[in-house]
DNA sequence: TTTAGGG
DNA sequence: CCCTAAA
């Protein structure tokens, strides 16, 4: 095997050289001086030299392998090995299996069973390559200790075996060697595409899936925000995988991908402007999302105290304390006026498609009102960024801008109350949440104060 | 960017 | 709330 492997590889190193046109005649001297005088040793090493002056070494790497996977006995080297293995093993002490065991599956085992571990190492023998080096010492030592040194050269595959114990001295020999039965282990592994064992499993996860996984996460998003918004997620979940799904390693990447494409899908779902004719209810991914997921984690009983907790309490600077229980009792319509906000807000979204629709609708609460109040009373009308800043920072869906609509609309209504109270008018208590008599009162004064 | 003011 | 001019 190995001769014809190696004149195979002769024959093809000319043919590069050939190729190349440059030393063409050079070659086939050098081709004869292979066949005759050297040893099989020297070949070798020869020729790695001589692929190393030509630089072509990886070039000649590849093609050796491409050339090799292609081989019809490659399987039955493979099973010749196994075979002698099978034996070698025999021989194998507990420990020595348990030790291989390590080295092939890389991890340990404690199991003690020969026969197990046997079974373990010849069908991992199958799909893996890096064994072979460790085998070898093992099979050398073994032979060392037993005087038995017919094994090693009966079977044809394990000669490379032989000679690498051999010349463990002439390190590019060694090398290429190493290489060379390792790679030709590992075409022999992908073709024979064993799934359930770990370590070929392992092996792919580790070399293919993650390029593929990484285009397929960056593709679907785009695609599916562009196109298929109208699609259920189930939809997206079936269709896209058959869409994008390649003929290699059918077995492996549907699983991978198919909980990918679903995130993939809601994502997208959920990130998409919500105005362009989406069939999917899609809540808003604006700041008062981030608000609601504040207040709702924790239950939605405890309205009336989140609801309060959660405007006043991340902004710990809240001094405010004397009109608490107001705000306390109109959290409670407040939190359904943030509901009723919440169902007007999904509803302009299907009505104003192609307008631009207002980023939210949020009712201020009492306790934002006297937030407001408490933020103006202390840096002054028109300090909006400041009071923004420093009492409501953890809201982000109110804006300096918002704070300043709110004063003016609170100054209009303190106005306004007051020519009703002057007027005697009582009516339309009720109308909306309106600030209480206290609130706008302070109002005033603050307005009359900074005017 | 912030503020002021009209819509 | 949105929009925009002005600073």
């Amino acid at each position: 095997m190995l001769q014809g492997t190696d004149e195979r590889i002769l024959r093809e190193h000319n043919l590069r050289r050939h190729a190349s046109n440059e030393h063409s005649l050079d070659t086939r001297v050098m081709g004869g001086h292979f066949n005759n005088t050297y040893s099989k040793s020297e070949k070798s090493c020869l020729r790695e030299n001589l692929e190393l002056e030509n630089g072509a070494q990886a070039l000649g790497r590849a093609d050796r392998e491409a050339d090799m996977s292609g081989l019809a006995s490659e399987k039955a080297c493979i099973e010749l090995r196994n075979g002698k293995n099978s034996a070698l093993f025999d021989q194998m002490t507990v420990q020595e299996l348990q030790e291989t065991f390590r080295v092939m599956f890389g991890r340990e085992t404690m199991v003690e069973d020969k026969h197990w571990l046997k079974r373990r190492l010849l069908f991992g023998l199958e799909n893996n390559s890096e064994l072979e080096e460790h085998l070898n010492l093992v099979r050398c030592r073994t032979a060392f200790n037993e005087n038995e040194v017919k094994k090693a050269p009966t079977s044809s595959c394990t000669q490379d075996g032989g000679s690498l114990v051999e010349e463990k001295p002439k390190g590019i020999v060694t090398n290429s060697l190493a290489t060379l039965s390792s790679e030709l282990a590992e075409t022999g592994t992908s073709s024979q595409d064993k799934g359930d064992e770990g370590l070929v499993i392992i092996g792919k996860r580790l070399h293919k899936p993650p390029r593929r996984y990484i285009e397929e996460s960056l593709e679907p998003k785009s695609r599916s925000s562009s196109r298929r918004r109208c699609a259920t997620i189930q939809k997206a979940l079936k269709v896209k995988p058959l869409g994008v799904k390649s003929p290699k390693q059918p077995s492996k990447q549907p699983p991978k991908q198919l909980p990918r494409k679903g995130n993939g899908a809601v994502l997208s779902v959920h990130e998409e402007e919500p105005f362009n004719g989406a069939c999917i209810q899609v809540p808003f991914g604006l700041p008062v999302e981030e608000e609601q997921v504040k207040e709702t984690p924790s239950s939605l009983t405890l309205s009336i105290v989140s609801c309060h907790d959660s405007d006043n309490c991340p902004s710990n600077q809240s001094t405010i304390s004397n009109e608490r229980s107001d705000a306390e009792c109109l959290s409670v319509s407040a939190k359904l006026q943030e509901n009723i906000s919440k169902t007007d807000r999904e509803a302009r979204t299907n009505v104003q498609k192609g307008k631009r629709r207002r980023k939210h609708h949020m009712p201020w609460t009492q306790s934002e009102v006297l937030k407001l109040i408490e933020g103006i009373s202390h840096l002054g009308v028109g300090r909006w960024s400041k009071i923004k800043k420093l009492l409501f920072a953890s809201s982000k869906h109110r804006t300096s801008v918002d704070l300043k609509d709110k004063w003016r609309n609170l100054v209009k209504a303190s106005c306004t109350q007051l020519r009703k109270k002057r007027k005697g008018v009582q009516g339309r208590k009720q109308l909306t949440h309106q600030a209480p008599e206290p609130v706008l009162r302070r109002v005033r004064e603050l307005a009359n104060l900074y005017s």
